[in-house]
DNA sequence: CCAAAAGTGTTTTAAATACACCCATGC
DNA sequence: GCATGGGTGTATTTAAAACACTTTTGG
């Protein structure tokens, strides 16, 4: 009571992971009578994003047990939490189309080979690098670092996004 | 307690207005304490979409002094309501593009007239004529109908939506 | 010199845009 | 016959998609 939305996920996420400062977005608020067998309970869902999940507390207490899964392969959750999930990813999946939502998914540096793969990933399709560069850059929201990654093989470019928080891209 | 959102969201919508079957759809939730002076509501806001004004009842009750407006031109609300009718809005005009959304404002047959200037109010630009033909019969989601509608000038064929009900349009 | 990942252009195809005139009807 | 709104096509521009080789480094 008395406590924002936004507040009150942020507090959640808190006690749950440890996390501060993680992306966070309003999803949907579920309130069907019969997804909790115990009591109706509305739930205001919201989606957390973050860039490092070595940074997640272990679980423990009521978290007890909980995993890290692959986006592709996400396990069968309590409740309607799979449904959740599904919101979530579809949520994501249409953002990164026209925003710089990534941000919150990758480290302030980063390498184009990682957001391709990023990309990839939550999408789950294939990426064409050449067109994916190309669109990349059409939007905007990337600055190119002075540094580069080097390691095993040809350095790599590092890039950074122009802005932290989230930037819709104009499509008209 | 025990109701689906949907529903109490329906139930509120005939007691307000007599409407029954409109288009309903979850829009957002709000939650901020101080969006209410005299307590903190949590209220999870809807859309609602109807085809014909004239078949919802006079505002009495609470809602007396209820009004319609141009969308582009809506008046100051109470609490937060402006931001969720332009959150309603925002909505709207992204549903407007990959969806047949139009359907729930429309009656059940209309021309091709009726649909532009729908979409030109909504969108708040002009629309180019032919070019929008070309676009909304790409979509596929139009029947023509055998009759057509006869007036003061050159009749005017009818159309009606394939599909009632929500169906959006596949864009990869 | 080899393996591995980074980087880069061109052609083709499809979609969006800009734009103006003729048509059918009622009065 | 004229006013009114209905209906149509083309050329241009822009964006998306398909596609393969060269470069740079560490080992």
């Amino acid at each position: 009571m008395g406590e924002l939305l936004d507040d009150a996920a942020r507090r959640e996420l808190s006690a749950s992971t440890g996390l501060d400062r993680a992306y966070l977005e309003q999803l949907f608020t579920f309130g069907d009578p019969s997804r909790d067998p115990h009591a109706h309970v509305v739930s205001v869902a919201y989606l957390a994003l973050i860039a490092d999940p070595s940074r997640v507390n272990a679980p423990r207490g009521k978290y007890l047990g909980g995993k890290w899964y692959e986006v592709s392969r996400l396990a069968p959750l309590a409740y309607d939490h799979s449904l959740m999930a599904e919101y979530a990813l579809r949520r994501l999946k249409s953002k990164l189309e026209y925003s710089n939502i990534a941000y919150a998914l990758l480290p302030r540096e980063f390498t184009f080979a990682q957001l391709e793969e990023l990309y990839a990933k939550i999408l789950g399709r294939p990426i064409d690098r050449r067109n994916f560069r190309r669109r990349i850059a059409a939007m905007n929201l990337l600055r190119k670092q002075p540094s580069s990654r080097r390691g095993a093989h040809r350095p790599a470019a590092l890039y950074s996004f122009a802005q932290h928080g989230l930037q819709l891209v104009e499509m008209l």
